[in-house]
DNA sequence: CCTGTGAATTAGATCACTCTAATGTCGCGG
DNA sequence: CCGCGACATTAGAGTGATCTAATTCACAGG
């Protein structure tokens, strides 16, 4: 029921804290927050995982003494090897499970992602590995985020924002993000998922709505929405 | 991540109890002994779920107030209709998961027992459905144990023991205890599954080891293995 | 009828996680 | 260089779940 670090990490020297769900949904924030390249703020994990900033406090103490976060300056909170390591395998294991609920019981693509939630955190270490099996070592999950493989470094967010692209680009969308459920069911009705193609024709540049052309079909994305989207985008001319 | 009561029972008048994980346990931990017809005692449930007595009296206290259980004499305790209906939903999803986990990722029998202990606290009902759809709404588990059906009562342990089957007896043998892994092993290596039909060679009335026959094979069954095994004797002249 | 034994309970403490309210610390604008 | 605002931290408390040690209870044997 309570994992020490020993279940998990091979080799290395062990610490007292429990990997718990609280423990691993902190490690989680942290990595989602500073692999954006964000600052790491005690705030802005606060805000993510609904709770007070003391809390966080109270939490980055404990991390810190078991070396899964070290803080740098003033309020600045980075993971450690250690720490970004189980963070990832947090990570996969949200993605395995979006996958294979998705692909083996049928789950919608905007329903996966809370169950995912909950599950990533009993996941047994022989069941990861079952499920990455049955599906065929999946390198991306149904959003078109990459699935990490254990023990790689991967880089996240290699694509680009689809607010960052002009009038008449055609955008190839990649990835959107998982966590609006209501968002992507929206976007699957517009027919707009990972691998899809779009025209951009018209973008108030800055932060504003878009209106994007899928297929013959005209759509309005409100600028939430745009946020969400990720991809490359192609010149006006189609092949470069 | 934390489910009050009314997430789960449709109309009835809600309790302050939580249905974490270590409830739950204590509600199968109840149901378990109670429906053996054992009497549910302090120290039974304590055993069981391997804490000391004045923990579950605690608990007992919570579970009583919430209208869980009821303590009928000195220190004798009940579950309510209302706790019968949690536990056997926690024991459903435990032999849903079971299933799934052996049929669809060919987990083996004497693992999927533990896996299914931590998952089946946190499986959705919606997932609960979807398996259950997806496996055709399975009536048995790998062990041969019955899948309750949500709300619907039902009957544990309709069948005899093998120990009460008398030399030369024909046994069919329906369950098998999941509880050891180890045993399981021994006994899929012995062919001794659910479905199977063994021939009692000799036994020692009582407690003691018994060797019987399956195909072929004559094994030496101890004891303690002995008693994991139900099923249905037939007299020694085939057809009654 | 009293007492001993075994089980159940109460008492008191700990740990993880959370909160509110009070206090500290950094850095910027005047 | 001082003070102010934003943020982080400390202080203090509560809940859930557990423990050990001490106490209370029910019952059976003398």
């Amino acid at each position: 029921m309570t994992f020490e670090i020993t279940d998990k990490v091979p080799a290395e020297r062990c610490c007292q804290i429990e990997l718990t769900e609280t423990v691993e949904n902190y490690l989680k924030a942290i990595f989602a927050i500073t692999s954006r390249g964000a600052p790491g703020s005690t705030s802005s994990i606060a805000a993510r995982l609904g709770v007070t900033p003391p809390s966080v406090t109270s939490m980055l103490g404990r991390l810190r003494d078991s070396e899964l976060v070290e803080q740098t300056s003033w309020g600045q909170v980075a993971l450690t090897e250690h720490g970004e390591e189980h963070a990832r395998g947090v990570v996969r294991r949200h993605r395995l499970l979006e996958t294979f609920l998705h692909r083996v019981l049928g789950v919608s693509w905007d329903e996966i992602h809370e169950e995912a939630e909950v599950l990533e955190h009993h996941l047994s270490e022989r069941l990861e590995q079952l499920i990455d099996a049955a599906l065929g070592f999946p390198e991306r999950d149904p959003h078109g985020d990459p699935i990490p493989r254990p023990t790689v470094k991967h880089e996240e967010d290699g694509e680009t924002p689809l607010a960052d692209s002009a009038q008449g680009d055609h955008f190839l969308v990649q990835r959107v993000n998982d966590s609006d459920s209501a968002a992507l069911r929206h976007l699957a009705d517009l027919g707009i998922l990972p691998g899809v193609s779009l025209e951009v024709e018209s973008c108030s540049s800055g932060e504003g709505p878009m209106q994007v052309r899928v297929r013959d079909r005209t759509s309005v994305l409100s600028g939430d929405v745009v946020d969400l989207i990720r991809g490359e985008v192609c010149a006006q001319v189609a092949t470069r």
